[in-house]
DNA sequence: ATGCTTGGCTGAAAGCATTCAGACTCAGCG
DNA sequence: CGCTGAGTCTGAATGCTTTCAGCCAAGCAT
């Protein structure tokens, strides 16, 4: 391969006329540029990012941890910020931790001699990463974190709504007549899903609903977590008339429980999950939820990696995405209010005993 | 960040001495490898990935090209090749291609720059690729091409027994009694579309059964493919009694058409996929497929391509893994057959009238 | 005409690790 | 005791690009 002083050769330049024509660091008069150009052709030259990575202390490369590329959640993600990357002249290295802090610690350590211009990281569970961080800015790296941040975070950062997202999802059950609502949270650690309770408990408490700590369960964001809580939903008296699973593996969960308990979805009890997962449509029921889009929140960290980039100073910034719910079919009003009227949506809540087994 | 030279004046060494126990490359004596570690680790010295890929001609890097992370076939093969790289200190660079050759071309040549030691590469539509990937070569790095091989593939490759995996459904079909059976294909251009074909011919050829040419019908990889081609072949007189799509979403595609024409899966109809993604098992009726492991597809591109790194000579290998028909709730024995007894399954086809509408 | 700017271009230095030829040490052998 | 060879270690050269100090010429002001 052909390596600039061949260029500057062929061209009958200085190695400098041929930097500075490459990457506009400085006027080049036109004849001359016209040579580089030409012998830059006729050879099918490209500068070794490696020398220039070297030199500069930085390469076109953005970094992306993320917890597993499995969970459907994250590949959109991963696709937004690799378009923005690629049409940027950068590319994207993806780290996977299964929200292992060792296995972030250890990418974290390993990517940066690659010295990549930025680094988009979901935390895993746990992680701080305040010091890490750090550090990388000082490595003059940006650094954004997304979806759910370290307590304490203080950089950049892309996050959806998620309290509102949650309490727009509660209001609606509410506003169908449901009264006992059950709330899945995903592991309370996480910022992401402790907004999304909150959000959850605001709508019920702005209804005056009191929430039964039993209509509280934490659980892992998988389907084997959303099952398992369901169940228990399922035993409690008075039972549930609705579930707010906080992600959409959950509520898949939830719906096998409930169907194994050969209850049915609506009709028995209305789910709303979080996410909105393409899957979300082809469930059936075709599951209700609160949908974000991750492609966005890629696309939106990796802009605000390039833009911490090209300006070192400017203001730190936190971007909250819209979250929508999308109704489907796995809501409904609650059994007790069906057999009335539709008129009722403002009552109080069934009687417990009625809304029981 | 420390460097090298400072590793060397703490530890008293010469810089070579530095790179030797770094490396292995020679036997350095216990006093001196010594006091190298401590300096090491007493400045958390971490060599230069950037230097070293630029004095070595290779970086620890693999990159990955694939048509797109958004399809969830393809973050299973990410993850398997990230995990195999991670574990034996190489990171994935991870590429989209959308099937689109200019972006795949762009791709290929960004790439190279960052001198990557191997790349797998999950072909666009009409890829060709030999000469891209023989200049890879030359310039010392392994190509691994998986899935779908370009025509007059030379290179190492891993892909799964389309042929046998297609067969094996088909004969499942016909020996539940089944003779009308549609096979929806990928494009055809695609090997592994052609080889799934195959497969389905040969089922059907050893089965004694006439392929009518309106049962094979061509489509894109995704749910808009698999619905209208569904439609067109519900609508045939004979109509088909099973189709073989052959991805999972094309299958998706299938259920859809056949609820939306008022019929059900499997009674009237029975669905087989290929692919057996974790979605199949939430779709209602579950979605019988022929499964093969994306993971183990990226896993075994990855080691591939690092073995190809440690020898370059070593005779090319071309790894075929198995599928594995599972068996679920879209597949059942014709209603012609149902009607009568189960011990029918090796009469002839039900005269076609009666399969119509 | 002289002194200064300014624009345009040059080339050496720097950034960091690997590698190779060569130097040095020491034990073993004649 | 001298020589040889194996075993260690050294440090300069190398890979490629960016950047900065500096040079030259042309243009302008005085």
């Amino acid at each position: 391969m052909a390596n600039m002083k061949k260029i500057a050769e062929l061209a009958g330049v200085s190695l400098g006329t041929v930097s500075h024509v490459l990457n506009g660091t400085a006027r080049v008069r036109e004849p001359l540029r016209k040579r580089v150009m030409d012998a830059i052709h006729a050879t099918g030259y490209q500068p070794s990012q490696l020398a220039r990575g070297l030199r500069r202390d930085k390469t076109n490369i953005l970094a992306m941890i993320i917890p597993d590329i499995l969970n459907p959640f994250f590949p959109g993600v991963v696709r937004g910020a690799e378009d923005v990357a690629f049409s940027n002249g950068y590319r994207l290295v993806l780290c996977n931790t299964d929200n292992d802090h060792g296995k972030e610690m250890m990418h974290l350590n390993a990517l940066r001699t690659y010295l990549p211009s930025g680094l988009i990281v979901i935390p895993s569970d746990f992680s701080d990463l305040s010091a890490q961080a750090e550090s990388w800015r000082r490595a003059g790296a940006a650094v954004v974190c997304i979806d759910r941040l370290p307590r304490n975070w203080s950089g950049d950062s892309v996050t959806i709504n998620n309290g509102a997202g949650a309490y727009e999802a509660a209001s609606y059950l509410i506003n169908l007549g449901h009264r006992d609502i059950a709330c899945i949270t995903g592991p309370l650690h996480l910022t992401n899903s402790q907004d999304r309770l909150k959000g959850f408990k605001r709508a019920l408490r702005s209804a005056k609903i009191d929430v039964l700590p039993g209509f509280l369960q934490e659980s892992s964001f998988d389907r084997a977590g959303g099952y398992a809580k369901t169940k228990l939903l399922l035993r409690m008296v008075p039972r549930p008339t609705a579930i707010l699973a906080c992600n959409d593996m959950i509520a898949l969960g939830a719906l096998l429980a409930i169907r194994e308990e050969k209850l049915h979805c609506p009709e028995d009890i209305s789910v709303v999950g979080f996410d909105g997962l393409d899957l979300t449509e082809t469930t059936t029921p075709q599951l209700s939820s609160v949908y974000q889009s991750p492609y966005q929140l890629g696309a939106a960290a990796a802009h605000l990696a390039l833009d911490r980039v090209a300006d070192k100073n400017s203001p730190v910034r936190h971007i909250i995405l819209k979250t929508e719910l999308r109704v489907r079919e796995s809501v409904a009003p609650p059994k007790s209010l069906a057999a009335r009227s539709t008129s009722a949506q403002t009552t109080v809540a069934a009687p417990p005993a009625l809304a029981a087994t």
